[in-house]
RNA sequence: UGGGGCGUCGCCAAGCGGUAAGGCACCGGGUUUUGAUCCCGGCAUUCGUAGGUUCGAAUCCUGCCGCCCCAGCCA
């Protein structure tokens, strides 16, 4: 009974309509797209919707997406991240067919396409150092000028290059260098570097290369080389499409994809960059890449989020070309209305109050009827142990209520959910604290299930918990993990100084039902009135579960209105 | 002050010359053994702005304004 909305009829974005206008007009007989991660870091929210738009083109229009590791920069990738980048994608969904590519793959053929620009009078081997590059490419308003290097012969420069590729220069000594334009108003095509000489060992090549190509020479020729149909990158790319479209045209490849750039996500009250992510995780300000407050595919998934609302989640937002930052409340919503449908009810009390029911049998242990889920009888029903002594929310009972408070007061009476309805009788104050330190109620005996046996009115239902039968529990109330909007907003105030100091809340002396025991790593269930939780896979221990909240449910309560 | 983009409700977003979809949020009301869910209803005479073309413009043209991106041997 999972909800499908992923389904749903919904006007084609943008880009998928360009996709189908190229099938429909014959330009393409299938799309084939490809997710490019770079491994040096995990995956977010925001790869979510480029692997959602990319995987989700293939499928819809019978098409193949390609996992393609961009892996160019051997001084910041890792193993690792490779390994977290296919655990994440499989995750939310997707497959990508025999095995993983790797632009890698492609470094033998790459090297042959350098050579053959050189040949064609395109490249050159530059001597000039980094700093002395900066200086000729100009600046936004000034025209760079030409290198000293740049009319090498096609000898000169074969021979060179060569020597780069052996190891014959030091880091920083000489480059490969498309010849296109130092006059060009767009920087990116002056005279970009396409080849420089790097000393490190290649996560999957070893010590093989001393020379790495660089981001806009391999990944247009990367596409080239599987074929993809339509490169899908966000809009900071859209400079470098020039570049992009001149290496294919320049070396007159076979076929040549259309780069199409997109808006990147953003989210309120979170960062999503990976240095910041980074920086985050270095600094202890978060418990690792996969701390359920993180917006990476494996923070979130340790949160509780289910694959199935982060697809709806990136289908919803949808894609455009505008700047934008869409609202926390989004993503929530999509988890809601995901386990509001099949996530399983407990009761659980987070932070608990004694409650005595005076003329309830001593001793007495009563079975009485939960269940599972409020609209779908399928998920069944569990025994609840009821006894004379309860633990009920500190919240649901207040001395001095206003009057639209419908739960515990003075001359109240409420209904103990699948239990009995119970009448206030008093309660006892701590002299020192003030707290609430016990209530004592009489219970209606008639009300076994919570029915009131002659229809009277009870307007407040609360939760409870068997004194006597129960688990304790640990409950990490996780909050947003910044108290502003955009904590990159301010330019001149750290993104650090806006982070929520409660943003993580354990709550120790929870006290859960019996049958949160059964419960496994992962699932996701609702405690009622509470919110959705999950058992923490890192924290939780066999005699103590620890469970994160993953979000609340809405509250339409407003205290005295 | 160079180049590339973007501006439709509080936040996203349809709209592709014929008279402003939808979602989230918000506000009412109903049902309810979760103040949840569910159900009904409300929510842009107006599309950054000023002109122009047209019988008719958010859609076409022109000027202005605002925001984002680019000067890595990162991707």
């Amino acid at each position: 009974m999972e909800k499908n909305t992923e389904t749903e009829n919904k006007p084609l974005d943008f880009i998928r309509q360009i996709i189908a206008d190229d099938l429909a007009t014959g330009k393409h007989r299938k799309s084939i797209t490809r997710f490019p991660p770079e491994p040096n870091g995990y995956l977010h929210i925001g790869h979510a919707k480029s692997i959602c738009l990319n995987f989700g083109v293939a499928e819809e229009f019978g098409g193949t997406c390609n996992l393609r590791f961009d892996d160019t920069n051997p001084s910041k990738e890792d193993i690792s991240y490779v390994e977290s980048i296919k655990e994440d994608v499989r995750w939310l969904g997707f497959n990508w067919g025999e095995k993983e590519l790797y632009a890698s793959d492609y470094f033998q053929t790459l090297y042959e396409f350098a050579v053959s620009l050189i040949k064609r009078g395109k490249a050159y081997v530059c001597e000039l150092s980094p700093d002395e590059i900066r200086e000729y490419r100009g600046t936004l308003t000034a025209p760079g000028k030409n290198s000293p290097y740049r009319d090498r012969s096609v000898a000169d420069n074969l021979k060179l290059f060569t020597a780069m590729k052996n190891g014959e220069f030091t880091e920083g000594s000489h480059v490969l260098r498309a010849k296109i334009d130092m006059n060009s108003p767009n920087l990116n095509m002056r005279d970009p570097v396409i080849y420089r000489i790097l000393y490190a060992d290649h996560h999957r090549t070893k010590d093989a290369w001393k020379i790495y190509p660089m981001y806009d020479y391999t990944h247009c020729l990367s596409d080239m080389l599987e074929k993809i149909t339509h490169s899908l990158c966000t809009l900071e790319f859209q400079d470098h499409r020039p570049l992009y479209d001149w290496v294919l045209d320049t070396l007159e490849t076979p076929c040549h994809p259309r780069q199409i750039e997109f808006a990147r996500l953003n989210l309120s009250y979170t960062v999503m960059s990976k240095r910041k992510l980074l920086r985050m995780v270095d600094n202890d300000h978060v418990d690792g890449w996969d701390d359920p407050r993180m917006l990476t595919i494996s923070g979130l998934r340790r949160r509780g989020y289910t694959p199935g609302s982060i697809r709806n989640f990136c289908r919803t937002i949808g894609i455009g070309k505008s700047d934008s930052r869409i609202d926390m409340a989004v993503l929530e919503n999509e988890i809601r209305s995901d386990l509001n449908v099949n996530a399983e009810r407990r009761m659980c009390v987070q932070d608990p109050v004694k409650l005595v029911i005076d003329n309830y049998p001593e001793n007495q242990v009563e079975m009485v009827e939960g269940k599972n889920h409020p609209q779908d009888p399928d998920k069944g029903i569990r025994p609840l142990p009821f006894t004379r002594e309860i633990f009920i929310e500190r919240d649901d009972f207040m001395d001095d209520p206003p009057k639209k408070y419908f739960r515990l007061g003075p001359g109240r009476e409420v209904r103990l959910k699948y239990g009995y309805l119970v009448q206030y009788l008093s309660h006892k104050v701590n002299p020192e604290t003030g707290e609430v330190e016990e209530i004592r109620c009489t219970y209606d005996p008639e009300s076994k299930g919570g029915f009131a046996p002659d229809n009277r009115k009870v307007k407040g239902t609360i939760h409870w918990v068997s004194a006597e039968k129960n688990v304790p529990v640990t409950i990490n109330m996780y909050d947003r993990l910044f108290n502003v909007e955009d904590p990159e907003a301010d330019k001149d105030v750290d993104f650090l100084e806006h982070l929520n100091p409660e943003s993580k809340v354990v709550l120790k002396n929870c006290i859960a039902e019996p049958d949160v025991v059964n419960l496994s790593v992962g699932q996701n269930v609702q405690f009622e009135r509470l919110g959705y939780f999950c058992i923490d896979s890192v924290e939780s221990t066999t005699d103590k579960p620890v469970f994160n909240r993953t979000v609340t449910l809405k509250d339409s309560w407003t205290p005295n209105k």
